[in-house]
DNA sequence: CTGTTAGCGCCTTCAT
DNA sequence: ATGAAGGCGCTAACAG
């Protein structure tokens, strides 16, 4: 399919006897030409559905006005919030965002960046892949001054402003929240120990376990790679255990819907013996049965905010100095945690 | 902040006292020039860091290699299903995407559009908005011969191709089942009545219907314009009914949920006082209690079907005769339907 | 095999 | 107030 042609100033100055510089003026609304010729020109572009060519603006002035989003995958919730948030924004802001998804493989992520970078992208908000334990595609980034900040998945190894949620403290929060119920042998349930959110809530998890002096040996860390299969078999490990815990603090809500459900199905009752936490809020969390009990991450602002910034950065309205936001998460208390009736 | 300066073919062709025309062959492999002046040029171009500038030859062949999407939303799980197939079809076919939310906007997807045609986008795969009704911008569109095609939410106004499911079969085989459980008064829960999947599901509903024998007077639609507080509202209407329905077919997931929340809140028991079933087969489903029976939509094939398309038109491996493509919907049962115990 | 030329659509001096 | 010229980075036709 070709596409229609589409019109240019070349054609309208054409039609009109009169310069492409003339035109462009015009269509820009400078002010030093006659009012009469503006006139002329911007009815005439109008009635020949003349559409501005972005493209060779773009290379005219080395600025695309587009921004390059890499997400580890586009279906999860949080991370489509996060977009949305980006979108928003930089909409707003005259951008557009180009968006790519390296479905958690490290491979797919440095090409992704690749392409972003030859499209010119004019700055770059990564969220890392599961996979990503080196950095050097970074780095090179960073080397060649391509402005990018990371959110949510990033890496302490590259000096760019980041966007996270307090991670440690809202991992805190739930724990605490546990031991507030009652819980003396909570287990943290992990997702791969080198990825950055499992070791900030484990941090959390820790000190919230440290204020109420529980004992070493009750402090007990399960790891799964989060597919539904490890994330069942682990919990059925850790049910054969003879010194069952009586709480479980999944670092992900969809750990703890699985979680929940190999535990419904072993008839272990929810929370009664064993409380139940997540991390995310995701819309499921509150109508699983019982309700899920979770740290809310507010991912649209995340998007917001990081948008934000990138586009201050590049507007120079805020020094290059990288900058660490770190968003506040809340506990929202639902059924799966709820040790203490009405006390 | 102000990018680093990106290496361009023509310092590569100074510093090796070569043309850029060479260069600009050697970096596409062309056939026709000497291997040593090839491997000098890669070895140099690699060196220096060169990056291709994908902006300055979608000008000069006049083709960007960007497909534009517009969707409603982002965060809904189904339409980030579409999202997932399309970048992933996009990404292998050497495509990238720009992707902009309507916010069910009417005023913003036509902005959007616009911004996009700007961009000089080679194609876009548009999801209508809910407050669409007129149609002249994808007319003009149409018009200006900018290949495009639509998914999910379409119009049959505009000879493009279009990708649905087939929500009347869809819609026909839940309630069919819904029939088979033993219900005779089924409710429809419609959003709003200009929507394609709010007629087509109706469709398949009063075939089902039909088919049964049920007569007129137990054939009940209500409507709602899908936000919680009128989901709620509308539920509690219903129950307010003296003939009150056996079952209820929500139009999509969310809505099952809105009314099977409300239900449970009035004491109403599910299914055995009144069944439930919805539409998307949203992962909310799966694990909501009772789980919901529901029609499962394959978002993810939609979304590389109609990019795959898109992208065959533009190559011209396809005709630009407008195609339709209905893709099949399976009945999901789970408990809220069911009636009839292990019979 | 390689260089020259022209131009994609636009903007910005520099003239006039 | 308007036009001409040059160039953003790259490619393609045409010479040699």
């Amino acid at each position: 399919m070709k596409k229609g042609h589409q019109v240019t100033m070349k054609e309208i100055a054409k039609k009109l006897g009169v310069s492409v510089s003339t035109v462009s003026r015009a269509l820009k609304d400078s002010p030093e030409l006659h009012p009469d010729t503006k006139k002329r020109i911007v009815e005439m572009a109008t009635s020949m559905n003349y559409q501005y060519n972005l493209l060779a603006q773009s290379l005219r002035i080395s600025k695309s006005k587009v921004l390059g989003v890499i997400v580890p995958e586009l279906t999860s919730h949080f991370f489509s919030s996060n977009i949305s948030g980006i979108q928003d924004t930089a909409y707003k802001r005259g951008y557009n965002i180009m968006i790519c998804q390296s479905n958690e493989s490290f491979e797919q992520e440095k090409a992704n960046l690749k392409t972003l970078v030859s499209s010119q992208v004019d700055g770059l908000l990564i969220s890392l892949s599961r996979e990503t334990k080196s950095y050097e595609h970074l780095q090179e980034l960073y080397n060649r001054e391509i402005p990018f900040i990371m959110f949510d998945r990033v890496t302490e190894e590259i000096p760019v402003s980041k966007v996270t949620v307090d991670d440690a403290h809202g991992a805190y929060l739930v724990v605490n929240h546990l031991l507030k119920q009652g819980c003396r042998k909570i287990a943290y349930f992990s997702g791969p120990t080198d990825l950055y959110i499992s070791k900030k809530r484990k941090e959390g998890y820790l000190e919230a376990l440290a204020e109420f002096g529980i004992p070493e040996k009750d402090i007990k860390v399960y790891v799964t790679d989060l597919t539904t299969e490890m994330n069942r078999e682990v919990t059925l490990d850790m049910l054969k255990e003879e010194d069952r815990p009586d709480a479980i603090f999944a670092m992900i809500d969809p750990l703890a819907v699985d979680v929940m459900i190999t535990l419904k199905e072993q008839g272990i009752k929810i929370p009664e013996d064993i409380a139940l936490a997540g991390f995310t809020n995701n819309p499921t969390s509150a109508v699983v049965e019982p309700s899920l009990t979770t740290v809310s991450q507010p991912g649209y602002e995340m998007g917001q905010i990081a948008a934000n910034h990138l586009l201050d950065q590049l507007d120079e309205v805020v020094s290059d100095e990288p900058q660490s936001f770190v968003l506040l998460t809340t506990l929202v208390e639902r059924n799966s945690s709820k040790k203490i009736k009405a006390s």
